[in-house]
DNA sequence: GCAAAAGTGTTGGAAATACACCCATGT
DNA sequence: ACATGGGTGTATTTCCAACACTTTTGC
């Protein structure tokens, strides 16, 4: 489905192409991923060593120009593809940033996008370079305006995971409520009643039974459960009139 | 506050610089602006007649390619500024559209940005083109892409107009309730109950009492309201737990 | 006085919250 | 046996939705 490049490693090439554009006046164009996955109970980002000079050994989203013959979408596709080896994730664009000085070398006008990946079932295949989670707190300085459009897509996400289903993403194909509970909390930075986050969830009708267990745990092992898109109907879509300011 | 760049007619410009970049193979950078207005009861949008050859006589939302030295907010507010004299208007970024195929002449990403104005106390100063405001039902065919920029636009207004205190940039500074009301029924195309909005608005504290009235009205005026967004404090926060989806 | 919209309260139902006890497993 | 989290139901409160009559103005 998406033009694969067979860029192995594009780098010089960016930097070849951001002289070409520091000269002529012309704004670049690239896009950037905030992938996110949840491990150990926390949200974390998967980040690259940037290599580049002003930003020596700061921590950067990952991220490329885009080439003039693919689409944004694709454009971003191919970043994750290349860094994670992943297709098939949850991808989003969420914001451009296009501040005049944002980039050292060259105007470059970002977008960013937002990626929701499980860790334990894709395990990252290309460890090579300097690639590794962080949990998305305690994160401060990082190279370029990256921090700022990490913060930018986890409020996003804190936002956009209450009115979509797209938790999901984020866990095993086969996970217990538990681990969903944990997945909000995390993600909200909230606690949440138990009991009642049950009860919601179930009166969604979106979780599908497996007679699964949970195994290796020192207490009574909950259910496992998997996500059906399809049993999920807008029902009586959501009222007209929701303002709440 | 913003750069003016004082280009009065950049539209030969554009031209000479798309020329510039299909040869190039270099991608363009560009704003579009949906504007929307809000007049007898109905939510337009201002638009102008593409004078561009594959479109001829097709209507297009204002737009400009990004200056090299300014940001894309200036952008927006330039070309904001350039087409209807306004300046201080509510402004947002909505989306990134990048079609490699979404211009004819050459490859052109253009950031959307959604402005919301007010139509009776700005009478758009540059009528010398073909401006015109449109009803956004009863749009069909548009140049480029803009049809699915203005949908997607009008679709983030239904949502956002709900959430944030943001409908009053359509309205005079004073307004009665019945006015606000058919601001929201005619954005989200539903009917509300009159009762149930007042209450609704009135324990949100954000609307400040004038102690005016409508004329000239063939029935009993209503009361005018201001907007005071001092009034509006977030309370305590919505509460941490929102699922719906 | 008639038409047209302004203004105003109450009630029933649905959804959100708070809360406590028993159950299954590993050690 | 005990520690740990899984699983369940109910009472209270809060928010939403439906609904009808009186008031003020222009004509």
């Amino acid at each position: 489905m998406l033009a694969d490049t067979s860029e192995t490693s594009s780098r010089p090439n960016v930097k070849t192409i951001l002289k070409q554009l520091e000269g002529d006046g012309v704004i670049g164009i690239s896009v950037d991923c905030v992938i996110f996955g949840f491990d150990e109970s926390e949200l974390k980002v998967l980040l690259i060593k940037s290599d580049f000079k002003n930003y020596e050994g700061k921590w950067s989203l990952l991220g490329n120009l885009v080439n003039n013959h693919e689409d944004l979408d694709q454009a971003a596709y191919r970043v994750l593809k290349e860094r994670t080896g992943l297709d098939d994730v949850y991808l989003e664009q969420v914001k451009t940033f296009g501040e005049v000085f944002r980039h050292p070398a060259a105007r470059v006008v970002t977008i960013a996008y937002c990626s929701l990946i499980n860790v334990q079932h894709h395990e990252i295949k290309k460890l090579d370079n300097e690639l590794h989670w962080h949990r998305v707190t305690a994160l401060s300085d990082m190279a370029f305006d990256h921090k700022k459009i990490l913060d930018t897509c986890y409020v996003w996400l804190q936002k956009r995971i209450q009115e979509h289903p797209l938790g999901f993403s984020l866990l095993p194909k086969k996970f217990s409520l538990r681990e969903l509970q944990n997945l909000y909390e995390a993600i909200l930075n909230v606690k949440l009643d138990r009991r009642n986050f049950r009860k919601k969830f179930f009166s969604m009708n979106l979780l599908e039974d497996t007679d699964e267990y949970e195994s290796d745990v020192p207490h009574r092992p909950g259910k496992l459960y998997r996500f059906n898109y399809e049993k999920y109907q807008k029902k009586e879509r959501k009222k007209w009139f929701g303002i709440d300011f």
